[in-house]
DNA sequence: ATCCCGAGGG
DNA sequence: CCCTCTGGAT
């Protein structure tokens, strides 16, 4: 796909969405942090109603190892992996306490060391907590990418490169909240709604019979 | 059956 | 690079 396209493609997905900051529920590192660390392999549905629940107890890593794992669990047990991310998140909250002041670090190397915290949360966190151009590569943005052919990649580590490559810094932020928006509400998984999608013209799906 | 705003490990 | 983990929705 050349330049132009991709341009004009950026210009309409910034007009469908004008105030893309909206997207998530939390801009507060620490709550964006714990509810981007949940919405693994769960639905965000699920995830916003859980985390809704949590945060009228807990906003920082000492409410949360206060409340405990067991207590943790109670509120996230209709979520997928949930075993898991509670021990994660409460091990990731003692590291926060003890080396980070109770304050979630503002670096992809801090953030990644945290347990449950790999380059998808990292990027969310830096991108929308700490105002910084990354894009995070979720199920979305990779199926937006591949199918509308505007940074295809065989995995999501392609895929982050090449849009990097082809985003300028100055809206790669926003960017990345049109591409999440657009997989979420038009360019959806299974059936996608060509019929109210703006850039069905400039889209590659159409020319395909898979993906 | 397949997918959901992934991470960790083989 | 690919698989598995795990619960709910479609």
């Amino acid at each position: 796909m050349n330049k132009l396209k991709r341009t004009e493609i950026f210009t309409r997905l910034r007009h469908d969405n004008p105030h893309p900051a909206t997207e998530l529920e939390y801009t507060n590192p620490y709550q964006l942090l714990v509810a981007v660390t949940l919405s693994a392999q769960a639905t965000d549905v699920g995830v916003n109603k859980a985390t809704r629940a949590l945060f009228q107890k807990v906003r920082t890593p000492q409410a949360l190892l206060k409340l405990g794992e067991t207590g943790l669990k109670e509120y996230i047990k209709t979520i997928g992996l949930f075993n898991t991310k509670a021990r994660n998140l409460i091990a990731a909250a003692r590291i926060l306490v003890r080396e980070h002041n109770g304050e979630v670090p503002a670096t992809r190397e801090a953030l990644e060391a945290l347990p449950g915290v790999g380059r998808k949360t990292a990027n969310v966190v830096l991108n929308t907590a700490f105002g910084q151009p990354t894009i995070a590569v979720d199920t979305h943005i990779f199926r937006v990418s591949n199918r509308t052919g505007i940074a295809p990649g065989k995995n999501v580590n392609e895929v982050e490169r090449r849009l990097e490559r082809c985003v300028p810094e100055a809206f790669r932020q926003d960017a990345h909240h049109w591409l999440i928006l657009h997989g979420r509400y038009t360019c959806v998984a299974r059936t996608p709604r060509c019929g109210s999608c703006t850039i069905e013209d400039l889209c590659e799906y159409r020319h395909k019979t898979e993906l």
